[in-house]
DNA sequence: GTGTGACTTCTAGTCCGTA
DNA sequence: ATACGGACTAGAAGTCACA
């Protein structure tokens, strides 16, 4: 039924592939948040949802884990 | 040669998608900025690059411009 | 290895001007 | 209608101690 179009809030979409791509790659928070340069805490509350993230480190997280910034806002 | 993946930065994403779509509703960047509800001056700044946005206004630019989030950040 | 609250520093974002 | 600057306030960035 054309629902417009937001499966997902941007804060929803970016915890949710972040878990995801990082589990399919084994990784601990505390390893990407080292390979993003990011704190550990800082990248645990992002998949929490609680973060208000800037565009910059999305795309530190994205450069982290091999994909384009688009991939890490898929919809659910 | 498998550029790895980053047709331009974020910010240059965003800059780009942004006026573009802007343009093709004919909407002013303040007309835009009342939609989105940002600031006048803010919206022309992500505009000139000149700016880290935080995913919760990506979010409104793209609600505002009726576009999934993921527009606004489609490769040059 | 991760969740959470509290905290400080720094910048995102507003609002005023002027061009 | 847009660029750009200065001054300001809200909120993101970043860290830590403890569960």
């Amino acid at each position: 039924m054309s629902r417009r179009q937001s499966r997902g809030t941007a804060r929803e979409r970016l915890a949710h592939q972040l878990r995801s791509l990082r589990a399919a790659r084994s990784l601990s928070q505390e390893a990407l948040a080292d390979l993003a340069e990011l704190h550990r805490t800082y990248v645990g509350s992002i998949e929490r949802c609680e973060r208000n993230v800037s565009l910059d480190n999305v795309e530190r997280l994205a450069a982290a884990l091999g994909v384009d910034i688009q991939d890490l806002l898929s919809p659910l």
